[in-house]
DNA sequence: CATGAATGAGAGTTCATTCAT
DNA sequence: GATGAATGAACTCTCATTCAT
């Protein structure tokens, strides 16, 4: 018996045993960043592990559920930091500014996730699944919608400026990815006047 | 006489044989669009199709090569539209306008090659691989650029500048597609009226 | 019509029309040679042609009879050489030697044929059935038997005989084939001297 | 007791493992002899076997691998015997003679795999690059330098010598396996006459 | 629970052959 | 008879998943 314990603390890295759960969603981090989602296997996954194939169903049932709680841990990365930002925050302003900046920042500092967030196929899909991100998602929504309410914005389609930034929000985060000559200010700064101004000039809503 | 055999010979064979790829290609955007490419096989596609399964590769060489002509395909029915829309246009206003719209109008009646578009992993990659669509963005961009130089748009970022656009207009289309009580022009106008009012209070580009 | 003969005319090495059956024998041989008999496939031979692929089962039914054909072909180029080789001799023993020597230079200068011979599977059935091939070894036997009837070579059993020359014989050719310094005349010099002083040396046969 | 279990468990994998290479091997050169290497698929293999078709790849890359497999396993067991042979051998000649005994003792009794090993279209190559095969090829190879160092044959060209040598003996040995009525001992006493009768008639070599 | 070989469905692809032109 | 695209059986190989150890 303590022979096995042994064998297995030389075998792995030590890695607080039992945390195999964690080892694999971080060689699923890894893969599906360098592989894309389609095209890496399950078995590229336990590869990138010290564990057997078995294993990997130990704890997960397919790949899309491991890829589906490495979305929840990732919004339960960014999503106390855009909190903690939205408490912070004093105006509209200031919340909308440190939520593009936080989320930019984080892009920048955590490649690979976003890698894999941006070159995924479900990347849709799971956005709307996954409960974590979905949840990220709505507080952002709801404070969007309380903007709303107390007149800061103008009475415009949520889901609309919701895509807004959204939209806005990745398709920039992608050029920080793929540029090293941007900043993660600058491109805060840039997202947060274009966002801010704009909605300044939309048109009110039909109802 | 046998001449015109000949000539009528070659020419129902050119026709089976353009309207096979047609079908094969036709196909692919229904199949990639209910599964997306990476779940779609080769066997998907021509089981859609009256063909055999060897037929496929008298035309293409691989799945990636018919996503790619589909793209192409796809790229080469909007980018006239566009291009109508520049030339209509007698302002930057105008000519935004037109072009979400236009592309707006696209996505609602083009379901299918939409939904194939943004399901997709390598979406990325190949938006940027397949000439036609690297054309289409590129015109886009010339124009913002040129905008830009006349004074038109602030003297921002013509990077973010064309991400922005992108970014609001493939997501607002995304929420096109999956409501029905949103009308294209709204959508059209909203988009316009935010980016727009976003442009004019961008900060001053760095040099 | 004309025009038709124009464009073949122009498209084909003018190749004695009608002589496609040639065309596809020598394609063949050389296909055969580089790929071995396993690994070539119809497409390769016709491939190597200015045929269409379909053409090929005008002349004929697979590539197993192409095969066949290509060694009565081959067949057909040594015996005659062989036999002359016969003609000329006036001992047994030049027959021996001028046979040798005959095979060793059409080894040697028709390399691509017995590279053909050689690497190929179907080598051993095909040798016995095909008939060209037959009647060649056939004829080499008659004379065999008629050298022991005359007392020139002790009685021995005339299958081993034959076994020895053709053995002797295709395995110095590969030698002769992979090496560059081996003389054609020495080969045959060796193998003569080899095989008839052999001969002298073998037991009587068990009757 | 678990570790005794442990060990019963790997010892039965262990063992399972081993005779499905095996089962693999058997049916390979099974079905090799009946079809020769370029008819056969790997599928034909596994059918031939009550294993899973993917878990031919759990043992061998590819159908050339279980090939090379095979003749090692072949060189494998002729060549110990052939080892006896020499060391028992007092004269050159003995050398000689039980080496052809042996071999053809071995082509009569163990039919199937010199069937593959004729049929096939890459035995050249494989007979040169296969490990044993080159080795058990070399050692007879050594002792033939060695008797022409020490006189016990005219300095001939070994390359040419060792060609007849192997030729003889594959090509005698196909009658061996076609006919039933040839005598392995006859066959081999043929074999060793002509070529030691022969050797002793060999012109000088050219230096 | 961990292990890793076995499984077999199914993916992509090739190719001999047919047949409309 | 020549053509060459269409055909579909069959092949190689991968991979998610199971299960004896």
């Amino acid at each position: 018996m303590s022979l096995d314990l042994d064998a297995k603390a030389r075998g792995k890295r030590e890695e607080t045993k039992a945390s195999n759960r964690q080892a694999i969603i971080d060689a699923a981090r890894q893969v599906f960043a360098e592989l894309g989602y389609g095209a890496t296997t399950v078995r590229d996954i336990i590869r990138a592990t010290d564990l057997a194939s078995g294993t990997f169903y130990n704890y997960f049932k397919s790949k899309e559920e491991v890829f589906q709680a490495l979305q929840d841990e990732t919004a339960l990365r960014v999503r106390p930091r855009l909190r903690a930002e939205r408490i912070r925050a004093r105006t509209f302003e200031e919340f909308i500014a440190g939520s593009f900046r936080t989320f930019f920042d984080f892009v920048k500092n955590d490649h690979s996730t976003f890698a894999t967030m941006r070159r995924n196929p479900e990347m849709q899909r799971v956005r709307i699944d996954t409960p974590e991100v979905v949840a990220g998602f709505d507080e952002l929504r709801v404070d969007l919608e309380r903007a709303i309410e107390s007149g800061v914005v103008p009475d415009a389609d949520p889901d609309l400026l919701m895509a807004s930034i959204v939209g806005v929000a990745f398709e920039i985060a992608n050029h920080l990815v793929a540029r090293d000559d941007i900043d993660v200010d600058d491109a805060a700064k840039f997202a947060t006047a274009l966002f801010l101004g704009g909605v300044q000039a939309l048109p009110k809503r039909k109802r």
